[in-house]
DNA sequence: GCAATTGCTGATATCGTTGTCAAAGAACAT
DNA sequence: ATGTTCTTTGACAACGATATCAGCAATTGC
């Protein structure tokens, strides 16, 4: 059938314990055998198999990314950065919805990895940002790296994005191009990037001595819907402001189509800001000035870093921060009065 | 540490293979022993050892979701309609990215599989349309279903979708609103669905007699850049349609950015139909007239047809054609000249 | 020069299941 | 009563890797 660690032992003429050890890289072998070996497995074309390696060593090769996100696109970039690294290095990936609100999460995520015998775990916000959640995972002795804004530097393990940095920036720039009367749509109070968002976004204007107004300021839950109906209220103001800028892309978008509903003309009487640069961002029209994190390199790092954890072999990553870039398009102009 | 079979069957009182026998639900145990069993089971928490099984049965418990495509969205969908299968019948999903223009696709797929030792696979277009493709897997005695318009009903295992009877449907009713000027943008020639799609678009012209006007017929790829180009292209003929049905939303997303650029008021001056039903319909403004298909409906479909073939245990399910929904929001209106 | 250490290698047990095959007992036919 | 078949069960090998531990040289330390 197909070949295994025996064959090539026979063809090498080593036993079969030395080609595992040649397999795993570990030390104490000769070059000349582990050259001779190296040459058996690429002449017969052995592949280990992967079900026997877990049994006896009982690791699986599998990591897991555990997300509860509504976004698809941003779940997308971030499936795929861990899937470049899982190719390389031959691990194995699985999904796994979670919901933040349940409960027993910590415990059914720690059954979740006894059971499949996952080898490490990758958070998304907002799990990554759920303290006790990750407190128990440390308890349980799981390995995981955290995708998470960069107020989560506690753990051992993480990837971070500098939101703060970020929105205080695209604020400055805003009050840069002449507006004072900003109005600002948080996301959902679960995720400490909101937060962090809108602590970057009134710091700026604090700074510059402008004050924030109470009634533009609202919260919505990174949904198309919240920011559409944020818009709304915001719009039914007595006075509007110049700008509004939402905590993610998608509760831009609702802006827009809530001020475009009610005949207000983009940019030149409301001007509009975002964050994620998602694809929509670009496709609206006018097209939305925004923020872009680098998401799936991101996800990429945090894999490294996992499997850097995981698999002695592999060189370790370390943890690191990355930053967000402002995106300027059309919907935000000068102001012209 | 964990619990094995050998201590079930110690709880149990009975050897090792009957308790394996109860866990594979073997004929030719008596209710007895098998209720014993299962209480043994229950009572220690017990649960087979994945790899254990693999290595001994020569079936990994996986299966893979081959995929080249641009669409975020429809592959979340695809997703976790599969995932939705595997969490009941605790397989477990693998992704595997493809280029379809890839020359030794299917000798590397069936390389994959066997490496992996994958026990079925899930194609959705435009790899379900590649009958070389389908044509290698059969003969390398490899089991998958395949998710594709419904002119690839040859394969014994597919889910299929009304594509000509969706574009039919909807071009009547767009000319059932007055209107006979119509431009069409039709997806990636290497997509069958795209030419379904056209057909049901120009059937329903011709049977009304509506001459098919070719400048106002492009193609594009399904992006949004391409349905941009296209929508230009066709706007700035002498004489425009007052409709542009595109292959999706999309490309229709593109045509409206166009439409507005240009200061073509929509739906007044230019109606746009799009086709998927992507949740950027819903967010522009005036939102798309759109087609829906179930499509995690259908990928939860496709799992369980797959699973039922590879595993003799699931029961069977039929190769099933779902019926799409016309959506009408407010980028259609009647003719208003 | 002898013991201790280090480097390299292999024989064999082992991981937790399923597959093979044979045996025991019940049921049935003759 | 005897042979045949069917049902139910278990002992043991096997899947393909890694882990343990022991053995043998070669090197080092005193």
């Amino acid at each position: 059938m197909s070949v295994t660690i025996k064959d090539v032992s026979k063809d090498a003429n080593v036993s079969i314990k030395t080609v595992s050890r040649v397999i795993n890289n570990e030390v104490n072998v000769s070059e000349d055998t582990k050259h001779k070996v190296l040459q058996s497995i690429a002449k017969l074309g052995f592949k280990p198999n992967k079900n026997a390696q877990s049994l006896r060593s009982k690791r699986s090769y599998m990591i897991a990314l555990l997300y509860d996100n509504p976004n698809k696109h941003y779940l997308a970039d971030i499936q795929s950065g861990i899937l470049q690294v899982c190719k390389e290095t031959g691990y194995n990936l699985v999904l796994q919805e979670c919901n933040y609100q349940n409960k027993n999460l910590g415990t059914e995520i720690i059954e979740f990895i006894r059971d499949f015998q996952i080898d490490g775990l990758i958070l998304t916000p907002p799990l990554s940002d759920m303290d006790d959640l990750l407190a128990s995972l440390d308890n349980a002795k799981v390995q995981y790296s955290i995708i998470a804004p960069s107020d989560k530097r506690t753990s051992s393990s993480y990837v971070s994005s500098n939101d703060y940095d970020a929105t205080y920036a695209m604020t400055n720039k805003i009050i840069s191009k002449g507006h004072t009367d900003i109005g600002f749509i948080k996301g959902h109070h679960k995720h400490s990037a909101s937060s962090l968002r809108y602590k970057g976004f009134s710091d700026a204007l604090v700074e510059m001595n402008i004050p924030v107004k109470s009634e533009w300021v609202k919260e919505g839950d990174f949904s198309f819907d919240s920011g559409f109906n944020a818009g709304l209220e915001i719009l039914e103001s007595l006075l509007c402001p110049s700008v509004i800028f939402a905590s993610n892309d998608y509760m831009a978008a609702g802006v827009m189509k809530a001020a475009q509903m009610k005949g207000i003309k983009i940019p030149s009487d409301l001007c509009i800001i975002g964050f994620d640069d998602s694809p929509i961002a670009e496709q609206l029209w006018p097209s939305l000035s925004t923020i872009r994190q680098p998401v799936e390199e991101m996800a990429c790092h945090a894999a490294k870093i996992l499997l850097g954890t995981v698999d002695g072999l592999s060189e370790k990553t370390e943890s690191k921060e990355f930053k967000s870039e402002l995106i300027l398009r059309e919907s935000l102009i000068s102001l012209s009065g």
